[in-house]
RNA sequence: GGCCCAGUAGUUCAGUUGGUUAGAACGCCAGCCUGUCACGCUGGAGGUCGACGGUUCGAGCCCGUUCUGGGUCGCCA
């Protein structure tokens, strides 16, 4: 039977030539150079280590091994006659004299390359995952998650935050996503659902006294995936201070994320406290985003008064925005490019033209604009070499889409950011209240748990029509990295006067707070400090700090786009009895 | 649910204007090779071109439908 092994397979060095070691892990090579001689890598998880057949017999013995079979290997270490200086165990090699194989691989031909399974076909790489996660490039994405999981935690720690768990099994909440729901045995009809964040768990908390809460929330959301955004489920460093408000949440991770970023992300600098704040309309109206990239050295110009009356049809009676790229060297093809992957992204179509060497306006839309020539130069300030981009519609469609433009330009063009950093920001004072648009009536705009900025006294002079609602901006914040959402938080509404004025805004009552956050509501009811809370996203930071751009990379067994685990089989039907007992009879369509 | 892109060997891809027996690299198998480390060299096996239908003398290529995957919009308080 297997006895420890001796050393892993990363940290045998010169020092230890002459030792009887003993090594184990998954034959990741066989180099063979003769029929006496071959190379064997051995691979675990800290490393690989060569082992050295040197006789026929031994070669024939590794020949007979599928490659990522485990084995053992029983021998005594020698110093290379030809060193490789890359590799840190480059220096030695083991000569065994004892070999077995622990777990044999039955098949020689692999789904993907274990080394190259980046590049393989992504269904693929998800149904063997445990493959994939040979690769040590994918590992090292999980064991990135883990430290900056464990360094999370300590700072939160040691910021005196208690981590309290919340229940997975608890109520449908009416509003917000779609939830998971998880039928009840024994109440027949009747069904928990998976929680889509800790929040009503972690307000109570604050109203049960505990100051400080923190958790690595699992939340679950039933809603279709992005690149950036996993379906089903995903984590939370959720948190909430009682008797706090946005400069103490704001000064908490303005304490907590850069070292952790810096220690642990591919670029080595973050944003120093205080975070740059910006206000919403600020935001979009400068970057076209809620959630700018600040690297990108641009910022939108409007060409609402030139575009509209030039006589070129998109711009007219539309709000027309304008990005600028001074020095612009890129060839014709970029920019249909550019115009194509902006329309991609955004459904909407993208102008341009550019100011030449000669100071003509050329390409694009410009014979529209060539009898204000001067007036669009002075407009936008256009010096020679400048291009244009151009976005219209409604004015936020218009800010959106040369949003996008924005950033794309930003991205695909040289010398418009600094890349090597991450650069925070703070988002603020997003409206309290917006008119839906199919409604046509007041609605809240984000959630209705926010503090109103003014108060209980705001909300009158709304209700009597001295204040436009739409003007009433909310205590409601998000934290932005490198143009990523990476969370959303509040100071919380904890006063049961303000929160049902604010609801009557929108046509609701006490009657409709009790019936839709019954607990968190009566406990308020009961004395509940002032508190604010925030949750960034786990895997969002992990893929900023990892330079991922699909979330999948940093999730160790993720579901695919149409949420399922192609691993495990799931969703997969379950057997009629256990329908039966759920008390659920399936209907076919 | 809408839109965009992709689907050819185990894997990643190429495949010209529709025209003979569909190619390459890596992997796999066999042989050679005594210091490799992305080992090298020689040879070999391996294909329902996602599926179905259509156009055509002839379809990997053109058209239609459909399936699968990814991206995006909707959605994500």
């Amino acid at each position: 039977m297997l006895q420890s092994r001796t050393h892993n397979c990363g940290e045998l060095r010169i020092a230890n030539a002459g030792e009887k070691v003993k090594i184990v892990g998954w034959m990741e090579n066989v180099r063979e150079v003769s029929a006496s001689l071959a190379f064997v890598v051995v691979r675990d998880f800290y490393g690989t280590t060569q082992v050295v057949a040197d006789t026929e017999a031994l070669v024939k013995s590794f020949r007979e091994i599928n490659k990522e079979s485990t084995i053992l290997v029983e021998g005594v270490v020698r110093e290379r006659s030809s060193k490789n200086p890359q590799q840190t165990t480059g220096d030695i090699e083991v000569v065994p004299e004892k070999l077995e194989v622990l777990g044999r691989c039955r098949y020689n031909e692999l789904p993907f390359q274990i080394n190259h399974s980046r590049e393989a076909d992504e269904a693929t790489r998800l149904k063997y995952r445990y493959l994939d996660l040979r690769n040590p490039e994918v590992k090292n994405n999980i064991i990135l998650r883990c430290n900056v999981v464990s360094a999370l935690r300590k700072s939160m720690t040691d910021h005196g935050f208690l981590e309290i768990t919340t229940p997975i099994l608890t109520a449908s909440s009416p509003e917000g996503a779609r939830d998971y729901l998880v039928p009840a045995r024994n109440h027949p009809g009747k069904f928990y659902a998976l929680p889509q964040a800790p929040q009503q768990f972690k307000q109570i908390l604050m109203t049960s006294g505990f100051d400080r809460y923190f958790q690595i929330a699992p939340c679950f959301r039933d809603e279709d995936a992005r690149a950036d955004r996993s379906p089903g489920e995903f984590y939370q460093l959720d948190m909430e201070m009682a008797f706090a408000g946005q400069d103490d949440v704001f000064s908490v991770l303005e304490d907590v994320l850069p070292p952790i970023f810096a220690q642990y992300g591919i670029y080595n600098t973050a944003s120093a406290a205080p975070f740059k704040r910006i206000g919403f309309n600020e935001s979009m109206e400068l970057y076209g985003s809620d959630k700018p990239d600040l690297r990108i050295g641009l910022t939108l110009r409007d060409f609402t008064e030139i575009g509209a009356s030039c006589g070129f049809g998109p711009f007219e009676g539309s709000i027309v925005k304008a990005v600028v790229v001074p020095e612009f060297t890129q060839t014709r093809k970029f920019i249909d490019q550019l115009c194509t992957d902006v329309e991609v992204q955004t459904g909407e179509k993208t102008f341009w033209f550019r100011l030449d060497e000669n100071g003509e306006l050329v390409g694009g839309i410009s014979k529209f604009l060539a009898e204000k020539k001067d007036a669009v130069i002075a407009a936008l300030d256009l010096k020679p070499g400048c291009f244009v981009g151009l976005a219209a519609g409604k004015k936020l469609t218009a800010l959106k889409t040369a949003g996008v433009l924005r950033k794309m330009l930003g991205n695909s063009v040289e010398g418009l950011m600094d890349r090597e950093k991450y650069e925070f920001c703070w988002i603020v004072d997003f409206p309290m209240y917006e008119m839906g648009e199919e409604s046509g009536e007041l609605e809240f705009c984000h959630n209705p748990f926010s503090m109103p900025n003014g108060g209980l006294e705001v909300l009158n002079k709304a209700e009597s029509g001295e204040v436009d609602p739409l003007t009433i901006t909310a205590f409601q914040y998000d934290l932005v990295c490198n143009g990523v959402e990476l969370s959303s938080g509040a100071v919380r509404n904890h006063d049961p006067e303000i929160m049902v004025k604010a609801f009557e805004l929108v046509g609701l009552g006490e009657a409709e707070v009790m019936a839709k956050f019954p607990a968190m509501y009566n406990a308020f009811c009961y004395g509940a400090p002032p508190h604010a809370g925030i949750a960034p996203g786990v895997d969002r930071m992990v893929m900023l700090l990892a330079g991922e751009d699909s979330i999948r990379e940093v999730i160790p067994f993720p579901m695919n786009k149409n949420a399922q685990d192609v691993m495990m089989n799931a969703p997969s039907e379950v057997e009629d009895k256990q329908l039966k007992e759920l008390h659920i009879k399936l209907v076919s369509e």
